[in-house]
DNA sequence: CGATGGGGAAACCGATCGGTGTAATCACGT
DNA sequence: ACGTGATTACACCGATCGGTTTCCCCATCG
């Protein structure tokens, strides 16, 4: 087994694919890409279609991770409020760091401009699925109108890390969760 | 006078600049957008110092506009909250254009990732303008803490105008007016 | 009329884009 | 030791990037 195989050489891609396009944008080149994992272009042309391929494998990768650092450690005894709010306070302490550029994947939706890349596709998923798990809490919840809720509650999520990505809010005074709060009771969610 | 005077191969340019830039992103070319001004290379490099000028000034022209279309038109008669609501009324129908791309400000801080670049600072001062008009409004409708009230309504703003425009979402059922109702009763706003 | 000067078209600059072709090199199995 | 297949570095492709320069036309003015 070579120091370098296939399967390592795959992961290095991905991971500079994601390292690079959280910091520089979709707009990084490949070459970049390829010096940044160590990897030929050859090689990367061989494992991967091109580079929006690459870069749709790269986000759905990620997606394990994304959802995991979201989800609730102590999810069994967690109420659904609990569990809303974590998603919440991790976006904060995420948005703490000076690197944060907020989420990945509607970043890449917003400077694709196209729904049907692959690489926005994946990054709908995303946000469907986490839509979907708001709905869910909500409706454990009692919450009124559980998608109606879980839609806010996305909306919020988008604006707050855009915006402390893009570095014109800075939501360690708990802006997130404190606006999430508010609708969560307004939603009647116990 | 000549049919193209210097003042019009100006705003020919920003023009182009705004509806290119708003389609394409910021990555699209210098060529791109002097052929769709119909105003040579060398022109809009004696006009501006370069493409990130002629960016920034292109978001800079397009601020009264933009303004003026989320001002309420009776701004005399209407309460602070008819004042607020209007906003995200106005988005919601800017919305309803398949060429909707969300809020073309957000957009770009999103795409340069550079909170120095000349285009950046504009669209963060149209943010905090924006930000500036909700907390004024805040205070007069009586809220019980208008700046975090606007930071909230702002972050609604943002994330609806993203996700709108990623297609991700549609707000065609009041999913953002219902959402600033909601923040708007809870911060105790008349 | 001829001189002058500004602006347009287009060549040109080096750099980079996404992607490919090639030849040498490498680790490996036999 | 040899053959083999994968990987490498690197040249190369046409296209485009932001930006500059050249040339020429044409409008203006004396």
């Amino acid at each position: 087994m070579p120091t370098t195989d296939k399967a390592s050489s795959r992961d290095r891609l991905l991971g500079a694919a994601a390292r690079l396009t959280y910091r520089d944008g979709v707009g990084v080149g490949i070459e970049a890409l390829c010096r940044e994992a160590g990897v030929s272009k050859r090689s990367m042309y061989q494992l991967f279609d091109g580079k929006d391929a690459m870069l749709a494998a790269s986000l759905e990768q990620r997606i394990p991770r994304y959802e995991a650092l979201l989800a609730h450690p102590e999810a069994e005894h967690a109420t659904p409020r609990e569990r809303i709010l974590h998603v919440f306070e991790q976006m904060t302490k995420a948005a703490a760091d000076a690197d944060y550029r907020g989420c990945p994947y509607l970043a890449v939706l917003v400077e694709l401009k196209d729904p049907e890349h692959p690489a926005s596709v994946v990054a709908r998923g995303v946000k469907e699925r986490l839509t979907e798990t708001f709905r869910a809490e909500a409706e454990r919840g009692g919450a009124q109108d559980p998608h109606l809720l879980a839609r806010q509650l996305v909306l919020v999520f988008d604006g707050a890390s855009a915006r402390a990505g893009a570095q014109v809010e800075h939501l360690d005074d708990g802006l997130a969760t404190t606006t999430v709060t508010a609708l969560l009771d307004a939603a009647g969610m116990e």
